[in-house]
DNA sequence: GTGAAAGCGCTAACAT
DNA sequence: ATGTTAGCGCTTTCAC
């Protein structure tokens, strides 16, 4: 049997399309023994409205899309399993697009998005994008727009982040607390915000502890994988014996550290403590488990998504409200390899 | 300024709305000369066909959905990634949504994906789900449906699944091939299937080189979570020390037993042999490396998208194909846990 | 309280 | 080779 529409539902019940619609949304000039009939038989014949058709009236898909750099990724898991909740309880649907932290490819896959009409977008810019025509486009064209995480500050729309300076800042100030003197830091080149900013609060929490910033326990990394971690702590352990800790500033930097130093009998964190950045779950597997940041991935998803909805409501209601920059609050959390 | 439309375009070039579409769609009967034209002008306007008129009218949405127990993991991080891709490259966009591995949450997710019109559906089901009158719904609807890992033998559809019994065999082998001779299994509770198969597969590999299967060395837990691993790890330590080879029907457990093996100065893989079964990327952390069994999840997600648009093509075009099941080759990763 | 009619933007069957 | 027309299914304005 084919789907049942409002035609049919009408022709049935010998009365008109529009009658049977305002019945199904609930018109106040529909008597009610007119609606209470459309109502019944349109639960007996279970019809659903053709979306495609309301779609076109509209023209609102009620779907968003998100563009993540990596989607196999704890962070960026957790950001997905976040906006998608949040989004279904507005009835919204997520189209999920990767990036691969390229910026060819982020515009590719913003065009496809866009070519879904979906209603609006949550982006985090690949590491290489420094170029903002395409997300200036969106915004020339009226798509609401919500950078989470890896944002630029050249571009006027509503923000999710966290303070990666002071998160930074605070993972270092924990090395302090905890009595360590000399603190190296393990981080990727500083290219993106992120990774400036951390670095940022490292040398902060350094300078309001009057600790000098020594350039040689500031190891760049080509990148934030294990093996750099790896190579990197290999650095410190046969040039810099005297450092009693180190910042990474990703998870797996840390681990990569970690495994280097129990490899090479270092032991941690008696003789050099160990933080990481992000909470992966992996943090928790690591003999000894790993202390780190935790950078609520779910929340900032909700939050980014309650952004675009409302700017989705205000464009309909014709208002504008001022761009927002939502900053959501980390903390430290301390396990085995500080101490 | 806005949208472009069609209208627009045979307006101002003094053609007809139908012309103009032709020529966009390459229709054979346009002359060179007014194809031309028609692409020409498309492209100084940006024209972009609306997608919501292209929907109502080919009554397809060039989306479908994506259902799986749980975004935050591994393995299914790994699919929605292998179908995204597959995806994107005909043209089509995902909908995500995650059931909780949650029976009721499936049947809502499903629904919620029904009503935005999806071309198909890809799932994989909840652990308490038994019963099957969603799928069925679904099936009676003609909405193409690919079941995926955790499948059901009593749903008639396309299907990609791993076969557990064969890898856990291999994973048993392996550690027989490498000279082990008493070699324990931890596992959960013999309810899901795949559980239920990669039990059979250890016993089959025991059989098949004439190891007898010994009772004291099957070691059942409550979960597949890590601190099940290392009870498990500890009854072994400390009422079989001939054991030589765990094989664990998860990584986390894996992972669990080797951490309590290290814990007790058991040299693992000297006097102890371990391998796991999925390939997380945690496995790849631990001291020593584990060994485990490669469950290819991008590729899954590949096949399965790729068996979802043939039957949506299938169906375009009123042919009718039996179902398949694809089996996807496993393979053991031999690392350092295992000598 | 109800219905007729228009229209969202596109495509395709059918003229011409 | 081009145009006319109808229609996908819905919502909403306006007349009655």
């Amino acid at each position: 049997m084919s789907k049942t529409t409002l035609n049919k539902i009408s022709e049935i019940l010998g009365i008109s399309k529009s009658t049977a619609s305002k019945a199904l949304n609930n018109y106040a000039d529909v008597s009610p023994k007119t609606k209470a009939m459309v109502l019944n038989l349109a639960k007996e014949l279970d019809y659903t409205p053709n979306s495609f058709a309301q779609n076109l009236r509209s023209q609102e898909s009620k779907i968003i899309g998100l563009i993540v750099p990596e989607i196999v990724h704890y962070f960026f898991s957790n950001i997905i399993l976040g906006v998608i909740n949040a989004a279904s309880k507005c009835g919204y649907a997520v189209v999920v697009v990767q990036s691969n932290d390229d910026y060819e490819y982020e515009v590719k896959q913003l065009d496809a998005l866009l070519q879904k009409n979906v209603d609006g977008v949550l982006l985090s810019f690949a590491d290489n994008t420094n170029n903002f025509k395409h997300v200036k486009s969106l915004l020339s064209n009226n798509v609401p727009l919500v950078l989470y995480d890896k944002i630029s500050k050249l571009i006027d729309c509503n923000k999710v982040v966290i303070d990666d300076i002071k998160a930074a800042q605070m993972a270092t100030q924990h090395l302090i607390d905890i009595g360590c003197k000399k603190i190296a830091i393990v981080r990727n080149k500083l290219k993106s915000q992120t990774t400036i900013d951390r670095y940022k609060g490292y040398k902060k929490a350094l300078l309001l502890n009057d600790i000098e910033y020594d350039k040689l326990l500031d190891i760049e990394t080509e990148d934030v994988s294990l093996e750099s971690g790896k190579k990197a702590a290999l650095t410190i352990f046969e040039n810099h014996k005297e450092v009693d800790a180190v910042f990474a500033v990703t998870d797996l930097l840390a681990i990569g550290v970690l495994e280097t130093f129990k490899e090479n009998n270092v032991q941690v964190p008696e003789q050099i403590s160990i933080i990481g950045f992000s909470n992966w779950l992996l943090t928790q597997i690591t003999t000894p488990h790993l202390s780190t940041i935790d950078q609520p991935g779910q929340q900032m998803g909700k939050v980014a998504f309650d952004l675009l909805y409302s700017e989705i409501i205000n464009n309909k209601n014709n208002v504008k409200e001022p761009y927002k920059t939502v900053v959501i609050d980390t903390k430290v959390i301390s396990r085995e390899s500080t101490k």
